[in-house]
DNA sequence: TCCCATAGTTCGGAATCTCAGAACTATGGG
DNA sequence: CCCATAGTTCTGAGATTCCGAACTATGGGA
């Protein structure tokens, strides 16, 4: 088990970023682990919506968002505690992660509100 | 040759764009469409940064972008015209296009300035 | 009218990426 | 020491992506 590899923030590429929030469930990974104060085991979202993602799937899922600079990630005795680097990425690149969050927010809930 | 496609902004989904503008090659073209008054022949965005792309793989770059609602395509003779839709898109994901180009400008040339 | 040049599109196969089940590793508690 | 829990790595099937080659569509001559 290799250390986790973290980049510092001048490495982070915008097309990482786009490519690790194209996917819903990593958006919805990291939508909750920004809003939930920034700390969150991975086994705590294994359902978000109403997919059961598999534990492979979700630890591929956490190191693509680890390697993109969204996340920090740190074991904690057995368990993984997952911080988001929101502000970290949000100097470097203004507007970029709440105008996606709000994006995914927009669309999920809203359809068919019209006649 | 059917058809083109275009969705309808409604059904635009933040997923299709981010993962439209997550290949640098397809945000350059988009940022050059957007820029360039909203109008562009193909043929001219064969060589943007210093790679030339293929047409083939132009060709399916602009069916990417086409098909994720960011630009809209149109026959004028022998040759295609490609508007931005970055207003309808706007207005649908606010700040969502603008926060994109802009992290994308910011790290084209400004690797290493400081000491 | 026929033929050619130009501008894009589609086809096909190799390389790459993604998903998820199975096996494995690491940590802490009894 | 052994087991349970929490994640990671391995692996193979299926989906994507890339690009050269062949194809289609349009317009301008001869």
């Amino acid at each position: 088990m290799r250390p986790l590899f973290h980049p510092a923030i001048e490495d982070v590429r915008p097309e990482a970023i786009l490519h690790a929030l194209a996917d819903p469930a990593r958006a919805a990974i990291f939508a909750s682990i920004t809003q939930a104060g920034c700390v969150q085991a991975c086994a705590a979202l294994s359902s978000l919506g109403e997919r059961v993602i598999p534990k492979s799937s979700l630890s591929a899922h956490f190191k693509v968002l680890r390697e993109a600079g969204l996340i920090r990630s740190e074991r904690h005795g057995v368990e993984m505690r997952n911080h988001s680097r929101c502000d970290e990425v949000e100097a470097r690149f203004p507007g970029l992660l709440s105008a996606i969050l709000n994006a995914y927010a927009g669309v999920k809930g809203c359809e068919g509100a019209e006649p």
